[in-house]
DNA sequence: AAAAAGTACTTTGAATGGCAAAGTACGCAA
DNA sequence: TTGCGTACTTTGCCATTCAAAGTACTTTTT
């Protein structure tokens, strides 16, 4: 356990800041392999704005892309690649850590 | 159960987007007053920065201050409200919600 | 053959956000 | 009176994010 932390918010992923990111990181940890198009319909977001956020992902090694033919139609899948499952499930550490902070919300009186 | 949602992001709050309120609010679940010091403190951040992420979160009725004297300096301490708090726990059910898309990392093979 | 549509982008340009550093206002202490 | 602590605000810059449009290639439709 590596405690040298200087304050709370330390562990956090700053590419994990953003929902789109991790909505992809996500759906790449259930499905292993994702294709572009089901990610843009997932995530409700235009493909030059999913692109973008990709782009950052797999600049990072997080994720990888796959590109082939599913028939005659050009198609890209994405996976997680090992440094992107670990640094995500630091991320999500680091976030569990700051919330148990507080573990159950109490049921807190007069606002 | 309000189950209106096109994409599996649109339950994320976009004020929680970020790391420093992220642990603003995490550390007022904890301790129902923190003051301006002490968040500073334990985020390590400057006081404007923290003034400004503050003031998203005052903006957004999510947090209110308190300012009075302690002995003879001025102190600030800040506290959730139930807006916030509702809407925290909203962004955090709908973290899980994508999260548990994954339950558990599965051991996977090859990379 | 020409037009439309699909796939996976990149580019553009504008808006928004984030930052450190400096400045401010107040009272208190030396 | 000079400086310190508290809690900001302002400034000016830089990075990020966005929608929309453009691109290049191929397939499907007409």
């Amino acid at each position: 356990m590596q405690e040298h932390k200087k304050n709370i918010i330390g562990g956090l992923n700053k590419l994990f800041d953003h929902r789109v990111r991790l909505g992809i990181m996500a759906m790449l940890l259930v499905s292993e392999r994702v294709d572009f198009n089901q990610l843009k319909a997932q995530l409700g977001i235009t493909d030059g704005r999913l692109a973008g956020h990709i782009k950052a992902l797999e600049e990072a090694k997080y994720i990888e892309a796959l590109k082939q033919f599913i028939g005659k139609r050009p198609n890209t899948s994405y996976h997680v690649t090992g440094a992107g499952r670990e640094a995500f499930k630091e991320h999500l550490d680091a976030l569990e850590r700051l919330l148990t902070l507080r573990d159950n919300l109490p049921p807190r009186e007069g606002d």
